[in-house]
DNA sequence: CCTGCAAATGTTATAATGTTGCAAACTTTG
DNA sequence: CAAAGTTTGCAACATTATAACATTTGCAGG
């Protein structure tokens, strides 16, 4: 088996994933909003994936470890984690994955390998300052931009076909 | 009814499909790809429209003309008109476009009005240029980009919530 | 405490979107 | 024409997402 599921850079991932939730923790209790068990637990699933996870992985992942849970009980919780920016959704892939910069209710710019499935957000000012330039040039008033990029990573070029 | 339907600018739309269609047919006679009723038809019905079609309006529009089509005649008539650059997918809506730069195997970047359900497609080379040059800061190869802009165009600016 | 409201979750069913696999029809080419 | 390749028909199925309504939970005010 290739090594298609290691994180797009070697690091304490674990720690990762902590840090990830506290301040998640830190952003509720800000914002008066309930990180409740499931939604937490939802983040912390995909926190300690390394790739985007689909609804119905999560849903899986959640009736393993004993929670019977329906589709509604996951989409709820990832509206409610996409409403405080703490996940993005990945149009391209009907996928979720954490938010590196959470809390900012923002959109970074993905980039996707097709090879390892690993994904990196940028926060890349020039390319969304790029695109509200070009809104405005045809009075276009942006709310929310989607930026997916679709290629290969630095770990995965040269290597073969992908498998 | 509000005038939601229109198109974004005023134009002659027939014109435009007529055109957006011997385009298309020059472009497959010269890469000698098949152009067939069905492909055609399918091209036509989603340059009638004036917003993006999801495959089961297009589904549903081929079976009002007798044509009683399963999923995957839409599906691979789809990918075909995607493959040669006839069509935009609209990720974040499941929804296909005519492409307005047909031929150049591109992608655009697009702007999605929230209130008219319109689309612009924009050719906008300081946008790639910029996600380009974001990608190649961390080594990143970009093989496609998917730009989507979601708001308010012009004509809808102004009005009230969005029905 | 308890009661009543709002928010959150459970539950069932269903809608919307997309794919697989195989057979039949058509097209091209030798 | 016959073989090979491409396209379409068709049935079943897989995946992703939502609707509608019941139940439980957390919490503020009496």
């Amino acid at each position: 088996m290739p090594e298609r599921a290691l994180p797009y850079r070697p690091h304490n991932h674990e720690a990762c994933v902590s840090q990830a939730l506290a301040d998640a923790r830190a952003i509720c209790r800000q914002q008066n909003a309930r990180l409740t068990p499931i939604r937490e637990r939802v983040l912390e699933l995909i926190w300690q994936s390394h790739k985007p996870l689909g609804a119905y992985d999560i849903l899986a992942m959640l009736g393993t470890e004993g929670h019977n849970a329906a589709p509604p009980t996951v989409y709820r919780a990832l509206d409610f984690l996409l409403q405080y920016g703490l996940v993005h959704r990945i149009a391209s892939l009907n996928a979720f994955t954490g938010c590196t910069h959470a809390g900012e209710h923002h959109r970074g710019t993905f980039l996707i390998c097709r090879e390892c499935g690993n994904v990196l957000e940028l926060d890349a000012p020039d390319v969304t300052r790029a695109v509200e330039a070009a809104a405005a040039d045809v009075a276009f008033r942006p709310e929310e931009i989607t930026m997916e990029v679709a290629g290969r990573c630095p770990r995965c070029q040269g290597e073969p076909g992908h498998a």
